[in-house]
DNA sequence: GAAGACGTCATCCTTTGGTATGGATCTGCT
DNA sequence: AGCAGATCCATACCAAAGGATGACGTCTTC
């Protein structure tokens, strides 16, 4: 899970270094050509046309990065759990465990016999879990649950 | 449906004719800035990082429309609605309704006020529902009707 | 025009869900 | 040792959901 963290700001830092990269590759490429070609008066037009035209590209490649986990969020696209808003809930183990079987369509009480514990505890922890989501019944908990994916 | 397809590539037009009328203008103000000014030389490197700035935040803006429309049809396809299992459920236009808030967590006094018909009318329409999905509860029926692809 | 589906509403009653509060262990960490 | 978090359980109360039954009007269909 924290891996996952280090995974993003990674990712993050490797696109606006690679944004600088390009940038800085890109100047270097037109002063290389207007010099070593003897082609002084290359007209301004060529050049906003280049570059308009590359840092287009790389801008829609650059969003596509950064708005790909965003997207994820709402459509809930990837059907696959997300550890770190998992982590960031501070839904626990035994909380999780509740929340998948709500989902499923169990009332309290087959929640309590499948679990080995009380119709009260399923109770305390299903409360407990509302607040963490910030709902206020169990069909609000499920659908948040499942477009932050933090369960499939 | 058809409409929707319209939608969609007046939508692409407007994009790519938005990016050229944006390219046009950007070449238009530099040459306003160049004579008016009589500034005639702007070092070309101030020219490209404008230029970078600009059409990266522009390719950025698209690449959000065009991602976005994308995974919208991918969303369409894997998350389609079974019609065909819609029409054997004997489920009423109604009654999908009801069923449609009810995945979305609200609760039957929202749904009565969202469709503006009394609670009784809510409560009947969901216990059909009920009877026709053969469930005993809300939270059974959304998981029932989702793995039926009845809703999306 | 009778039959049936649909949508609307109501009343009464039971079950389930949710909140509030408090207490008991246990574990891991400082 | 002591604290925090997790897990477990209990009681009591209120809100929401669900079941049963009946009723009325509008449409479509046979």
């Amino acid at each position: 899970m924290a891996a996952s963290v280090q995974t993003r700001r990674a990712g993050f830092r490797t696109t606006v270094v690679l944004y600088g990269l390009a940038l800085a590759a890109l100047v270097v490429a037109l002063k290389y050509i207007e010099y070593r070609f003897l082609i002084r008066d290359l007209s301004v037009e060529v050049y906003i046309g280049v570059v308009a035209v590359l840092f287009t590209a790389l801008g829609i490649w650059m969003g596509s990065k950064l708005l790909r986990r965003k997207q994820e969020e709402q459509v809930g696209v990837s059907h696959q759990v997300d550890e770190e808003a998992l982590r960031r809930s501070g839904i626990s183990g035994r909380e999780l465990e509740v929340l998948q079987l709500m989902a499923t369509g169990r009332s309290n009480q087959e929640i309590a016999n499948q679990l080995f514990i009380s119709l009260p505890t399923v109770k305390s922890h299903s409360s407990n879990l509302f607040m963490k989501l910030e709902v206020r019944r169990r069909t609000e908990a499920v659908h948040k649950a499942k477009s932050l994916g933090l369960i499939a």
